[in-house]
DNA sequence: TTATTATTTAGAATAATTCTTAATAAAAAT
DNA sequence: ATTTTTATTAAGAATTATTCTAAATAATAA
């Protein structure tokens, strides 16, 4: 996954005594080769193909941890699984709700979505997410 | 909830044959009286002093039938149960991280989120959805 | 009226995720 | 180098929001 500064695993400073493990070095790198945005499922069938023995609780372990490290994003869109997503640059979600395929879309400059809402007075707003739903083109395209 | 057109349920579609109902009426009700964004089980507690013998699943079949109405706006934050939101004026959701509480923010005008970001060609948009996760006006301010 | 269709309800089923616990492994302290 | 402490893994149980099933009821249409 090009848009990610993190060369490797090797770089990222989990915290608070964590440690690096084979499976998370494994479950960390299924994300950055992958250009979807895998479910927690679907990260457990890929990381198998190189660990057979890793249970599906320790991918959920992994994600979390690499999470809170900040190394990769849980992407939440309607009541589906969350998704992974290894692209640490700003941007956006396009969600197809034929296939229910997630894209990265990219924001416009100067358009952020900081300026497009109004936080009430006294609230602190931490992160902004802006989600965009309809058909992806491979949906758009075959007429149903 | 002012910022819903609708003056009753009796102007609403259904649409599809669907009947209008003692239930759904209330369920409606207490959507129209609610300033926060009750999730499917506060719907239920709050229909329930009208109705004691409504149950769970009639709550979710109503709110399910009245935002495929369009009467209503069903709310998805996080991994968090949804929410129900009367207010059909576009805004965003301010989303305390707290306290889970869910506020309705205003877009500035002019700063649509469709215009934020860039749809990839042949995709086809329908709706757009702007977050901000943080903390509440009341969570920010009391430290910890 | 009778037949059709929609609705409600209770409880069972589903599915994503989290929790529990024992076994293992790594790190720190001796 | 052991011992002790702490973190991790893994299997399966538990949780929880939601959906499904099926029978009873109610409303509409014929």
């Amino acid at each position: 996954m090009s848009k990610n500064p993190l060369k490797n695993i090797e770089s990222i400073n989990l915290g608070g005594g964590h440690r690096m493990t084979p499976q998370r070095r494994l479950v960390f790198d299924v994300l950055m080769k992958s250009q979807d945005h895998p479910t927690a499922a679907e990260v457990f069938m890929r990381v198998k193909n190189s660990m057979d023995s890793i249970s599906l609780a320790t991918v959920y372990n992994c994600l979390d941890t690499i999470v809170s490290a900040g190394a990769i994003k849980q992407v939440n869109l309607d009541r589906e699984p969350s998704r992974y997503c290894g692209n640490l640059e700003p941007h956006a979600h396009f969600h197809c709700e034929s296939c229910s395929s997630v894209l990265d879309i990219e924001l416009n400059e100067g358009a952020e979505a900081s300026k497009s809402v109004i936080i009430p007075k006294g609230a602190k707003a931490e992160k902004f997410e802006v989600a965009v739903r309809g058909k992806c083109p491979k949906c758009a395209r075959r007429k149903n």
